[in-house]
DNA sequence: CTATTCACTTGCTAAATACAAGTGGATTTT
DNA sequence: AAAATCCACTTGTATTTAGCAAGTGAATAG
């Protein structure tokens, strides 16, 4: 039974220890990310995603996503086997920081694996970008694996 | 001996995971953020910064982050047992990450903390924080405990 | 020269993650 | 209509990482 970033390790009047409490471990970024750049949307796209998160920890996470207010979990009307997670507001208005983080990434170190299409635009066309993530159109297919 | 998150975990051609690799963990960013807004710091400083970091793990995250050329650590012309570390052009160039995350948490919770001129700057005046932070001038005073 | 400060280390416990193997209900296949 | 398969998880258990308390050694203060 892992225990989540959720559980308030900091608690300190900070906004980035507060960010932190919810986003600050090897994975929920990742989950958000692929929500928000590749458009993946169920359990088990998020375990294909790429890096490998243990089935105990994707669930676990996905819980505290939703206990924060950043994704919705819905049954998609096609197969009520599955559920298609979401992003609310609040967890699409995350995208500046993954555009800064991409940006940072690809700046500093070449083998970050930016690819070269979305780091131009991220640079030439950032609104256009946030846009289209905020309308749901992803912006990055997968290219891992 | 506690393993930093620069073990690298992901290591998967995506920008995303390759910073999470260096900041994904629930300590790092704390640092970078009071080298950032506070200005450069001493181990004692970041021990007492507020919110508890154990000291092998701030040991550990401070040769991560030196490792990965996101802080320097110097001694202090005035005290030979005291070092003094600082943000290289890499680590300061985390600072629209930084704001991002200070925007999201104060627009998405009042729980956060912000400081009220601190959001207010950042909302008005981004480039002129920016431009704080690149030279180096402390941009907000500690305020915890 | 004794005490204290400073940046750590070391040893141990507790918690979180990784890995392997289920479980149960919903579909698809035969 | 069974049987097999899919899908989103859960349930152990081993391994790794974080948390806590107590050093250590060099530098400085008194």
């Amino acid at each position: 039974m892992p225990r989540s970033p959720a559980a308030k390790i900091h608690d300190s009047d900070c906004p980035i220890a507060f960010a932190l409490d919810i986003f600050g471990d090897r994975w929920t970024l990742l989950i958000i990310r692929d929500l928000m750049l590749r458009g993946e949307a169920t359990y088990g796209a998020f375990l294909g995603a790429g890096e490998g998160i243990a089935t105990n920890v994707l669930a676990d996470r996905l819980r505290a996503l939703e206990a924060a207010g950043i994704i919705t979990a819905a049954q998609d009307p096609d197969n009520r086997r599955r559920k298609l997670y979401s992003l609310t507001p609040k967890g699409l208005d995350l995208a500046p920081v993954i555009l800064e983080i991409i940006r940072w990434s690809d700046v500093h170190d070449h083998r970050a694996g930016t690819p070269r299409d979305l780091a131009r635009r991220i640079e030439k066309d950032r609104e256009g970008v946030l846009a289209d993530i905020r309308a749901g159109r992803p912006v990055s297919r997968r290219r891992n694996r």
